[in-house]
DNA sequence: TCCCATAGTTCGGGATTTCGGAACTATGGA
DNA sequence: TCCATAGTTCCGAAATCCCGAACTATGGGA
C-alpha cells in the first residue's frame, strides 16, 4: 500500500482545489471536516445527504481532497483521521475557500 | 442549429462554475474575456498561452463557460461576441469569482 | 501466536465524459 | 448565386469515473 500523497502548501494548485471542490459530494465531505476540525473518515461519512456512497468511491473522493491539498489524512491505529488544511489554503489563496463554501450554502436556500 | 442556452441568475450552480473554472484554459479564456468586457469568440482566443486549441474543443470549451453562467454569447453578422456575466455571478455568489482569478494570478507568480 | 473484525485501498472493467478532425450550418459580402 | 469566414455538430478514439470484489493494514481477543 502506498503511503498517502499530500502535496506540499506550496504546490497546491488553484484548478485541482475547484476540480476537487466541483463535485458537490465531496464539497459536503469537506465542509463536515473542516466545521468538526477533524472525521473519521469514510466510516463517519457513510452517506452525503440521504445519497449512500460505496466505500471504494468514498476512498477516492478523500484522495481527490487529499491530493488537491485540502485535507490531511493520518491513520491513527485502524481508523484514519481526516485535519482540513483550509487554513494553509486561506493563506496561500486567501478567500477562495470561504467564498466557495459560501457559494454552496448560499445554493441550499 | 439549437439556441444557445443561457441559464437565468438564479439558476447558476456553484458546482457548475467550479467545474467550468477548474481547467486552466477555461479560467484564462474567462479572464480574458473578463478583462476584455467583450471578446470575439474562437478566432480571437485560437491558443491559450502557446498552446493551440482546435476550433471544435474551443466551441465546447465556451459551451461550458455559457452554460454554467459565466458568459452570455450574442451572434452579431458571422461572429460572436462573448460577455463577462461576472457581475451578475458577483451578485449572486459575492467573493466567489474574484477570489479564483487570483488564486489563478497568484500561482502564475 | 493465530484468527477475526474493522477501516481503507487497490484492481478491473463497464459506463460516462472529453478530445479533436471532418462535415455541416449560418451569415455577410462580392 | 457563390464564396469565405465563424461556429456548431457528429462521431470514434482516448481518458476518466464509478463501484463491486479482492486485498492490505491494524488492533484486539482467545
Amino acid at each position: 500500500m502506498r503511503p498517502l500523497v499530500h502535496p506540499a502548501i506550496e504546490d497546491v494548485q488553484p484548478e485541482a482545489i475547484l476540480y476537487a471542490l466541483s463535485d458537490p459530494r465531496r464539497a459536503a465531505i469537506f465542509a463536515r471536516i473542516t466545521k468538526a476540525g477533524c472525521v473519521e473518515a469514510c466510516s463517519a461519512v457513510s452517506a452525503v445527504g440521504d445519497q449512500v456512497i460505496p466505500k471504494s468511491s468514498l476512498s477516492s473522493h478523500f484522495k481527490v481532497l487529499r491530493e488537491a491539498g485540502l485535507i490531511r489524512s493520518e491513520r491513527h491505529g485502524v481508523e484514519m483521521r481526516n485535519h482540513s488544511r483550509c487554513a494553509e489554503v486561506e493563506a496561500r489563496f486567501p478567500g477562495l475557500l470561504s467564498a466557495i463554501m459560501n457559494a454552496y450554502a448560499a445554493q441550499a436556500r
